[in-house]
Formats: structure tokens, sequence, C-alpha cells
DNA sequence: AAACGAAACTAACAATTGTTAGTTTAGAGT
DNA sequence: ACTCTAAACTAACAATTGTTAGTTTCGTTT
């Protein structure tokens, strides 16, 4: 276990207040207080309000990305694959419950990192359909419907940072499962 | 067609600002010049930036209570429940889509009314799953995974706000069936 | 003992925040 | 013409914002 720099610790702890009342509502007055030290201190660690929320939000784009590249090259057919995407939403966001809620809510306070942003979440989406559509042209999949399923889906995997932490009990393993299995098949008996 | 009066012109403009930049970023001087005028001439229509934050949200915040309430008092059989919910949501939200963002994105921002607010959500998730735990016993739902149904159905739901705006031949009929069948029976073939 | 570096501090800045007080404008009703 | 009222204005406020400059503290290394 590395240990975490006082960098790290304070992102980390930028990112829990972040969740809670979003970017621009948390001033650096707050986080140092949560530190537990002044404002101009955080400056000997961080370069700007901005930056931090970049560090948290493009390190975690960027893991979606590469995961999904690793996917999409895959030999597998769709229906795995979108289980192999349901894994990664899952692992990604229970180990960063704090962060994913900035990529989802504070995404549009991005500056020069915005456009670089909206392009990896574009290619992204763009990734996912081509897997639905994969799996409507194979027939493993209904046809007739594949931007409401792929927004369906989506909504759900992006909203997981506000249902993992609720769950004290949490099996990664078996929360992927269950949600391919209602995402997939439905809840019709 | 009734005529908009200037308060409600200027929580109507808000909304769309708070949509865009969430509830803390927009400014009343932002506000303001996005109405014409100065900020210090908002206050002879309004109370606080607060009080329109409230306006927003608690009034949408009734309206699914109140749609909930006739549906879960309706005779109809779970399954029937289930999509005129859908039905309640596509309403709402293509009539809101930019008070949708502030209910789902700025409601920690209330203050006075924060209870109130989480009162009305909590009773509104039990009630929609309640819904769901009544189609599981009378056989129409799948059993097992209720609070995984819950979540992935209200996460679709909640997300609409950001995913009506981007169609532009929007038929709200259509897309209630359409999300009706895809969260019922998922996508599998 | 001396020097160093990491990480805290105090003090201050210019800009921006929500909001209030008091005033002016201009159209409608008498 | 006179009054009234809705709705704009100017000016200002006290507080808070992100950030910088320069200094102090203190454990580690030389």
């Amino acid at each position: 276990m590395k240990q975490e720099t006082r960098k790290e610790e304070i992102i980390r702890v930028a990112a829990t207040l972040f969740k809670q009342r979003g970017y621009s509502a948390v001033t650096m007055r707050d986080l140092a207080k949560a530190m537990g030290i002044k404002a101009a201190s955080l400056y000997n660690h961080i370069n700007s309000k901005q930056d931090i929320l970049k560090d948290i939000i493009i390190s975690l784009a960027e893991e979606f990305t590469s995961g999904m590249k690793t996917i999409i090259a895959s030999e597998e057919n769709a229906t795995q694959k979108l289980k192999r995407i349901v894994s990664l939403h899952v692992d990604i966001t229970s180990r960063n419950t704090f962060g994913m809620a900035s990529l989802n809510n504070d995404w549009m306070h991005l500056e020069e990192q915005l456009e670089y942003y909206m392009e990896l979440r574009h290619n992204y989406e763009d990734d996912f359909r081509s897997v639905i559509l994969e799996g409507i042209d194979s027939g493993e999949f209904v046809a007739g419907k594949p931007d409401v399923m792929l927004f369906s889906m989506l909504s759900t995997l992006r909203s997981l940072y506000i249902w993992i932490p609720k769950k004290e009990d949490l099996d990664p393993l078996q929360l992927s499962q269950d949600l391919s299995d209602v995402l997939i098949n439905g809840i019709n008996a």
C-alpha cells in the first residue's frame, strides 16, 4: 500500500466536499478547514482550485476510456462486452464514489480541459453504442430502439456513484451481475 | 395561453442558467444580464436567490408527489402503474427540462425547504418501491432484486432531463412507450 | 552545529458576491 | 393635469472569493 502524498490527500478531501456541495459552492477556505490548515497553505501543494477539479475528473475519464478500448478490442460477443462495461463502471465507481460525483456534476467547470473531456465522453458513448448495434446485428439484442437502450443503461451506470455508498455491504461482483441481469433482461417475469 | 408574469420569466430564465452552470456558479448579475436589466432590479420581483431555487424545485417535487399518489391509489396492476410512472416522468420532464436539472443537481442548496424536499423525495421512492414489490408479489415481475430494479429505473427516469432536449422530434407518448418497453423487458432478444 | 526543504503560517490584494436604500422613468387610470 | 404603480435605475454595503508574497516552524541531512 503506497503512501498517500499531501497533494493526493488534498485532492481526495476536495472530492468529498465537491460531492456534498458541488465544485462552485466549495471555497478554498472550506477545503483548508477540512484539511486542518489555512487556505494559503494549500498552494504549497496545488496550483489552483481548477487544477484540483482537473486532477479528479480527467484521470477518471481516462480510466473509463482505456477500459472501454480494451473491451471493444476483445473478441467476445456483444452480451459479454456489455457485461464487462457494467463491471467497468461498478469497479471504477466503487473505488471513486466522490470523484464520480464531480465527473457527473462539475465537468462543465473544467476550462482548458473541457474540450478534451467532452471528446473523451463523446468517444465513450460512441463505443458504447457500437456494442449495442453489434448485439442487434448479431441477434443478441432486440432491434428498434438502440438510442433508448443506450440512454437507459448509461443513465443507470452513471448514477452508480449515488447508490453505491448507500449499500454498506457492497460486493462489486454481485452488484455487477445483478445490474447486468436487470439491464439485459428487464424486470418482466 | 395565460400570460407569463415578470417573476415567472425571471424564474424561467434562472432555470436555464442553473442548468448550464449550476446554482452556485450563477450570480444575480448573470441572471440580470440574461434578463436585460440590472441585478438590483431583480429584487422588485423576487425575494432572494434562494427563493428562486425554491420556486423551481418545490413546485416540481410536488407535481411528482401528486402524480405518484394518483397512480398508487388506482386499481391497475403493477405493470400498468409502472407505465404510468414512466409517463409521469416523461410528461413533467419534457415540460420542464431546465427545472429538472436544478431538482437533480441543486437540491442540496435548498435551506429552509431542504427537509421538506427530502421528505417528498423519500416518500416518492417508497411509493415507487411499493409498486415494484406489488408486481413481484403478483408474479408480474421477477423476484430477487427489487432494489436494483428501483435504482435502475429511477436513475433512467431522473436522467431524462439530459436526454430529452437532445431529441429534436420528441413525441412524449412514443418515448414513454419505448422507455417502458426497455425498462420492463430489457434488451435481450 | 549548520544548512536544507517541506509545509505550515500571517497579511494582504483586487475582484466578486448577494443584497439594500433611495431615486427615476414611463405608461394607465382618474 | 394628477396620481399611482410597476419596474427600471444608480450607488453603495459588508462579506467572501481565489490567490500571492513573504515569513516561520521544525524535523532530517550534512
